[in-house]
DNA sequence: CATCTATGTTGACACATGTCGATATAGGTG
DNA sequence: CACCTATATCGACATGTGTCAACATAGATG
């Protein structure tokens, strides 16, 4: 089972403009308060164990996970549990407490913003 | 005591190998290596000066820049050389020398392939 | 050759970050 | 209540990172 859509992640018709940060990079050139925005998020995924995580989040079934889950990473508990945190931080991922268990899912605006972010410009001029 | 000027013939790794890196985030969780190779890009992008001078470079007309035109960033001009070091290394840009000034463009199959990470549908809107 | 501008490199430093062990908290179960 | 599991927090440590001043290098130009 590879193929179930995990995510809406962009509505094909542009319903909500969740997360405005900035214009795509390749618009203009980004301002200080857009890059320090937009480098929050990108420094987030700039770790390989974050990226682990937040990927097996991702890719998850249901679009969430608990932490028992995904902690195989090779970082010791409270590493990841650090690493879950600063996801958090970021904006990235969302938890939330079931009985003993917690659960981790990504935050789907975000992955768009960051999306809209490296997209191609439609050709201006 | 004049230096052997190293040929930039030899790449000095991570310079390349950007464009088949990983599956999308939301497919299956990130191996160890694929996480280590997808985060060295973000990182790159992680910083806010970095990111400036990115977006500056792939912003500008005809996809490239000489450092004086991007160089205000509101850090002295070592950084500035630092950082733009930094986004060549981790493969996002690429450098070439014409006369006294130094051109920057991006590498273009990077955001292709940071935006197939993201799991961005090409928008056909 | 002397000198200027543009860019890169070096060395140093303060600070951020990733990591772990120990410990704390939350909730389940007997 | 006592005990167990799951997760978070704390404290400490080593390493990484961004920054600058000083200096080096490359090319143009007089």
């Amino acid at each position: 089972m590879s193929n179930t859509k995990v995510l809406p992640l962009l509505e094909p018709e542009g319903t909500e403009a969740v997360a405005p940060c900035c214009p795509p990079l390749t618009e203009r050139p980004f301002t200080a308060e857009e890059a320090e925005t937009a480098a929050r998020m990108f420094k987030a995924l700039g770790d390989p164990v974050r990226l682990r995580l937040f990927s097996a989040v991702a890719s998850h079934e249901g679009g969430e996970a608990c932490v028992c889950d995904i902690s195989d990473v090779g970082v010791s508990q409270p590493t990841v549990s650090h690493h879950l945190k600063k996801l958090k931080e970021a904006g990235l991922l969302t938890s939330e407490r079931r009985g003993t268990w917690v659960y981790y899912r990504v935050e789907p605006s975000v992955l768009a913003a960051m999306g809209r972010l490296l997209a191609v410009a439609p050709t201006a001029a």
